[in-house]
DNA sequence: TCCGTTATGTTATCTCATAACGCATCATTA
DNA sequence: TAATGATGCGTTATGAGATAACATAACGGA
């Protein structure tokens, strides 16, 4: 969780999973990969379980950091190789913005992201936003439009007292 | 423009300014600045010249390198320093999905911009968003939304040939 | 002219991300 | 089971993006 450095509010609405939880929602990557003949292999998973296991949005550096079990940081390119590989199935999202990443949280797979980040104490929230609304308004040219990153910046609940 | 390797189409949207197009809108600029007791300084205006004669987004290394009448780079600091005050001030912004920078195209000051890219030749088209329906969908958990980052993909009118 | 403020020049460093190469692992199939 | 091709990993090195820190210069009001 990157927050504000004089954030004083409770953290978000996220606190990172533990125990049984995290036990859980890792079973049921492996599930889906399974599902589709993909692998969920020992680096992938680590990765994973490093943003389940978050407060909120982790820099990539930070995953680096945290990799090895007794303290030895991984090398940049096995944490890049995991985060495309989680993100390609839907088991991440980067958030542009802040050069970050987070478990999906909405857990259907290949859905289209969209984040509103505190800018008080950092927490990231997902949501699914209207799309349909979106795609008039962001054709203003004959732009066929693919794909649609939304970020918002406010304060959440917490951070509005 | 970064366009994809391979894309074979006409320019986008938005050439380069050059002549006396270009002069009007550095005049256009003063102007504003003067309006606000802001200074439109030597490193501001090159930079605000550098993104207004380009055919399409600029990263800010591409503006380093430039920057210099004679062939001689900038420093980071200049470029970036420049930037900033011309985000400040609504001449330019910033795409975070490509991390580079684009003149404002609409030309009202301190406005939201949101932005279609194409994934073909790499063109970035400015639009204003409805911002009051996006306002509404983004705020899913009792989030005080201040600003919003809507950056979409797709193909521009001519790439979709 | 003096002085506070704002902007710039400069050096160094920091953060973020990928290229390239060889080896290991897995699945396929002969 | 051995050969084979595809995918993923480990490792080294480098590229790309951005900022910290501090000194100097330019501006503007008293
Ligand atoms: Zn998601
Ligand atoms: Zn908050
Ligand atoms: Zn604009
Ligand atoms: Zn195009």
């Amino acid at each position: 969780m990157h927050m504000g450095a004089d954030c004083h509010h409770a953290e978000g609405a996220h606190p990172g999973l533990t125990g049984p939880v995290l036990a859980d929602a890792l079973v049921l990557a492996e599930r889906r990969c399974a599902a589709t003949q993909e692998r969920l292999t020992t680096p992938r998973r680590r990765v994973l379980e490093l943003l389940l296991e978050a407060d909120g949005p982790m820099k990539a550096y930070d995953l680096i950091a945290a990799f090895g079990a007794h303290g030895e940081p991984a090398k940049p390119p096995t944490v890049y190789r995991a985060l495309e590989f989680l993100e390609r199935l839907g088991f991440a999202h980067r958030i542009e913005s802040l050069n970050a990443y987070v478990p999906c949280r909405m857990d259907g797979q290949g859905h289209r992201a969209a984040f509103v980040i505190c800018e008080c104490c950092g927490a990231a929230e997902e949501f699914e936003p209207d799309f349909a609304t979106q795609l008039a308004a962001a054709a203003p040219s004959g732009y066929a439009v693919r794909t649609v990153t939304l970020e918002a910046r406010g304060l959440c609940p917490a951070c509005q007292a």
